[in-house]
DNA sequence: AACGCGGGGGT
DNA sequence: ACCCCAGCGTT
C-alpha cells in the first residue's frame, strides 16, 4: 500500500507541472477563499467563477458582505442555484464580524453556517495551510480508485472510511511526513493537487491513466475498475410538478410574492402562481405566452405555463403578494424559471 | 440513514 | 437519459 510520503510527493510533483491556475489561489485571504468554496459547492468552476468575481467586486471584505441585506445577496446569487448557500453565506458573514476575526482552526471554521466537513478542511488548508484533507467529489473518486474502495461515497460509512483513508494518505494520523513544498508545510498544495488530479486526469469517464503519477499504485487501474469506482448509492427519482405563472400587469405594476420555507426556491420571488389548479378568469386580457416550459431541478421536473394578464383593475391576490413597479421587478431575486418568464414578457413589449 | 435543495454541461 | 459538479442542513 502506498505510504503518505510517496503519495504526497507524486501528487505535488505532478501539480508543479499540471496544476490549474485559479484566481482564488492567488490569495490567502480566508474571506476570499471561503467565498470561493461556498460558491463552488456542487458547482463547476466554469459556472461559479464569474459569480466569485462579482461578489469580490461588490463585497471586497466580509464586513461589507455582513452589512448588505439578504435580498441583495440573493439577487447577486441569482441563477447559481442552491439558494440556502447564499442565505447561509450572509448569516456566516455576520457570525465572522461578530467574532471579530475569521476563525482559523478546523473546528471553529466548521461552526460557520453552510460550512461542513469538506469546506472547513478546504479553508483550513488553503487559507491557513493547516494539516487537513478536503474530500470533495474529486477526492472521493481518486481515493476510491487508488485504494480500490467499493464503499458508497455518499453513505455515512463511506464518509467515515474515506476520511480515514485521506488522513492516512496525507500522513495526518500521527505518522507525520517530512514532505514540504517550497520550504513550507505542503497542505495548501496537496489539497489543490488532489482536486486538480481528480478534475483533469482521474475524471468520471475516460480517465487519463497513462498520464497519472499514481498509475503504478492504482488498484482500479490494474483491476480494470475505473468504470466501476467510485460506487454511489441509488438516488431518489424525481417527480413532476405543474405550475402556472401569471405576470399580472396593472397600471405599471406587477404582483410578486416571496417563496416560503419548506419548498424549493426559499426566499426568492415569483409572480402570481397556481399549482395543480386551473388559472381562474380575470378582468382584462389574459395571454398565454408559453405552454409546458420544462425546468429540471435535482429531484423535480417542473412543467410551467406562462401567462401575461393586462388589466386596469388589480385582481384579488392571496396574502403575501406585493405590487411593485414593473421596471423595478428586475431588482428582485427570482428563480431561473421566472427569469425566463420575465424575458418573454420583456420581448413581448417590443 | 434518507431526503431536499438549482442550474448547467458533458456524453 | 443519465451523470457529475471544490456539499450542507434537516428530519
Amino acid at each position: 500500500m502506498i505510504d503518505a510520503s510517496a503519495f504526497l510527493s507524486a501528487l505535488i510533483g505532478w501539480y508543479e507541472r499540471h496544476g490549474r491556475d485559479l484566481p482564488w489561489r492567488h490569495t490567502h485571504d480566508p474571506y476570499a477563499i471561503w467565498l470561493s468554496e461556498i460558491i463552488l459547492q456542487q458547482t463547476r468552476i466554469a459556472q461559479g467563477q464569474a459569480y466569485w468575481e462579482r461578489f469580490m467586486q461588490r463585497f471586497p471584505t466580509v464586513q461589507q458582505l455582513a452589512e448588505a441585506s439578504e435580498d441583495e445577496v440573493l439577487k447577486l446569487w441569482q441563477g447559481l442555484g442552491y439558494y440556502s448557500r447564499a442565505r447561509n453565506l450572509h448569516a456566516a458573514a455576520r457570525q465572522i464580524v461578530a467574532q471579530g476575526r475569521f476563525p482559523n482552526t478546523l473546528a471553529d471554521i466548521q461552526r460557520l453556517k453552510g460550512v461542513g466537513p469538506y469546506t472547513a478542511s478546504a479553508i483550513a488548508a488553503f487559507a491557513f495551510n493547516r494539516p487537513a484533507v478536503a474530500i470533495d467529489g474529486n477526492a472521493y473518486r481518486v481515493f476510491a480508485r487508488l485504494m480500490g474502495i467499493h464503499t458508497p461515497i455518499n453513505s455515512s460509512e463511506g464518509q467515515r472510511e474515506f476520511r480515514i483513508v485521506g488522513e492516512r494518505l496525507f500522513g495526518l494520523n500521527g505518522h507525520a511526513t517530512t514532505i514540504t513544498h517550497r520550504g513550507e508545510a505542503p497542505w495548501r498544495t496537496a489539497n489543490s493537487a488532489l482536486m486538480d488530479l481528480g478534475a483533469t486526469l482521474c475524471t468520471p469517464q475516460a480517465p487519463a491513466c497513462p498520464e497519472c503519477p499514481l498509475e503504478d499504485q492504482c488498484v482500479a487501474y490494474h483491476a480494470h475498475l475505473t468504470d466501476t469506482l467510485p460506487v454511489k448509492q441509488k438516488t431518489v427519482k424525481s417527480r413532476t410538478r405543474h405550475l402556472a405563472y401569471v405576470w399580472v400587469r396593472c397600471q405599471g405594476h406587477v404582483a410578486l410574492h416571496r417563496r416560503g420555507e419548506g419548498d424549493i426556491w426559499q426566499g426568492l420571488w415569483e409572480p402570481l402562481v397556481y399549482e395543480d389548479q386551473p388559472v381562474p378568469t380575470f378582468q382584462g386580457q389574459l395571454t398565454l405566452l408559453s405552454k409546458g416550459v420544462r425546468h429540471v431541478l435535482t429531484h423535480r421536473v417542473i412543467i410551467a405555463d406562462f401567462y401575461l394578464l393586462n388589466t386596469d383593475k388589480r385582481p384579488a391576490t392571496p396574502d403575501g403578494y406585493v405590487w411593485v413597479n414593473e421596471e423595478e421587478a428586475t431588482e428582485y431575486a427570482v428563480p431561473r424559471l421566472v427569469e425566463k418568464l420575465q424575458e418573454m414578457v420583456e420581448r413581448g413589449k417590443c
